[in-house]
DNA sequence: CTGAAAGCGCTAACAT
DNA sequence: ATGTTAGCGCTTTCAG
């Protein structure tokens, strides 16, 4: 009687027949479209249980014309900064009934190019982008496929991002508070518009009610350049706020390979909220970039586009917050 | 004459005909399969790259029975140990032509085997599986699905472990060799076969030419549970092994929370060299785990057990290594 | 409420 | 070398 000797997994059809009902009907009880009666349907169910009938993806997908998947692109999964947007991403996707092909593009522009075309390729409905920079490396590749953009600005697509000049300003206000006047700055790179925004917000602010001992920048590195590392030495210089978490990380280092130490010797806020952020010593000092909110927000309007037709053209901004922690003193 | 009005791409019908050829010749020249003319092939390809045509992946899995998708199961991406994984099975996956959906389990049995059934139902052709601890949580939604499985040991699945035990010795011995006597172990669950393997091995070690001061267990967390605190002061206690890590991390911040440091007060290894390892303070020396290897691996047996029908069962195993770094003092 | 039948877009025999 | 055609498994009119 049994005889689902692994090989093939059994058909509607198989099912139909098996419970003895037509296909049209077994195809309605299972997605509960049409109708059926109620003992029709559990007995169909109920079938389908017994024979462990499961239905095909890709049929379905073809007939439908959806599969049920959504892509997510981002530069560098091994950054620290990723993983929990992933992770976000991957829950509420599944929430809403979604899988998550992920794709990291190396922070290599032709690759992230390649990828979308490739996830275009696989027929997803949709894709959550993080791209390299603020620049549109599809190539058209995501022409017709609802897309949201995440911390970044492409003109054309729907994003959601952080209030980073916000987040820059609270960065200042916090050290101005503290009362740090001479306040270096040292930003990523500068091709990236959110890190402009921190780093221009905090600027005009410490310019405003300060002293800006510097503006440096810095690659997204734990490693500091010379010029950076150099300008920490700046007569005077109390306190630092670095653009993102990885550069603050670098500076804390940096600070305690040449017998310094936050907040004693130099006050220094990040920016990010990494998870290392927490775990360094001293804690350090941070704005929160809440990525699980992004991601939140990024799966919910993409499913909205993809089930509810494409809306009107949006870009949700999200607030930052101060993480204080134990990197700046108060003078 | 364009009316490509975003809506539907072009069919392989449509491309045929815009290229006044059969279907199957146009399938054909983009598959490389059957036999086609230079030029004809030449003059399809051209004419699908003009009219902007796109396989459609649904209907082509559907057909052929594969969709060129792995899936890949982990505990929690946010746990550092996981996201170099992934990121190395998704390159390994794509150079093999493979998209890979990721899940995260959340480190829960339950939703672990949803996730799986999840895959099984989308029709991956395969999975990669991290599996929570060593149980099949899996409830037979595998079954006919080629299968690997990382790090734990499954009856009835391929797999690629690391050498654990040789991991653990690495480690004993390196203290040893530092002049290390009174060595405490700090295993991670007592649960995971893995674990048991480190710290067995390490155990057997230290019993044999030096003396263990304790054996604790702690969660796979930063925080040390308040018995294990208490162990790090056995007297006599010149160094500990942890089997983690994130244990190893702990202790290292313990230490610091209470006004000692490694390596001059305690030399402590840990195990499996995650990013942070080398970011302490001071960098800490650790058991290398290989997960990229891994990856390759297991990523390159599965698409071998898709392509060339399942052959052997097998598990394959790689070597472990020390890395030294700074927190093992000789004395 | 239920069934028969027409495809969805593509591949692969099987002709020619 | 190229064309015709029969489905893959499923959803969904459209009849009954």
């Amino acid at each position: 009687m049994e005889q689902k000797k692994a090989t093939k997994r059994p058909t509607l059809k198989e099912l139909a027949s098996e419970a003895g009902v037509s296909v049209a009907s077994a195809s309605y009880a299972l997605n509960g479209t049409g109708s059926v009666g109620e003992k029709t349907r559990e007995h169909i169910l109920e079938v389908a249980r017994r024979i462990g009938y499961r239905q095909n993806a890709a049929a379905r997908a073809m007939k439908i014309g959806r599969s049920g998947t959504m892509g997510l692109v981002v530069p560098d999964l091994t950054n620290p900064f990723f993983p929990s947007l992933a992770q976000s991403v991957i829950q509420t996707a599944r929430a809403h009934g979604y899988g998550v092909f992920v794709t990291d593009t190396e922070g290599d522009e032709a690759l992230e190019g390649a990828a979308l075309a490739m996830l275009a390729d696989r027929g997803v409905d949709g894709v959550i982008w993080f791209p390299v920079r603020d620049h549109d490396s599809s190539g058209g590749a995501l022409e017709g496929i609802p897309t949201i953009v995440i911390d970044r600005a492409l003109p054309g697509f729907d994003g959601v991002v952080a209030d980073c000049a916000e987040g820059g300003r609270l960065a200042a206000r916090h050290l101005l508070d503290a009362g740090h006047r001479r306040i270096g700055i040292i930003s990523g790179p500068d091709d990236i518009l959110s890190m402009r925004q921190r780093c221009e917000a905090a600027r005009a602010l410490v310019a405003a009610e300060g002293e800006l001992a510097f503006f440096a920048h810095n690659a997204f590195s734990i490693d500091l350049e010379p010029a950076v590392a150099a300008a920490l030495d700046t007569p005077g210089l109390t306190a630092v706020f670095a653009g993102a978490d990885v550069i603050a990380v670098g500076v804390l280092r940096h600070l305690a390979a040449t017998g310094r130490r936050a907040p004693d010797d130099l006050s220094v806020v990040g920016f990010d909220d990494i998870p290392w952020s927490e775990l360094t010593t001293p804690p350090l000092t941070t704005i929160d970039l809440p990525l699980q909110s992004m991601a939140n927000e990024a799966v919910e309007a993409l499913v909205r586009k993809i089930e509810r037709g494409t809306g009107t053209r949006r870009t949700v901004t999200v607030d930052t917050g101060l993480v204080k922690r134990a990197t700046v003193r108060r003078i």
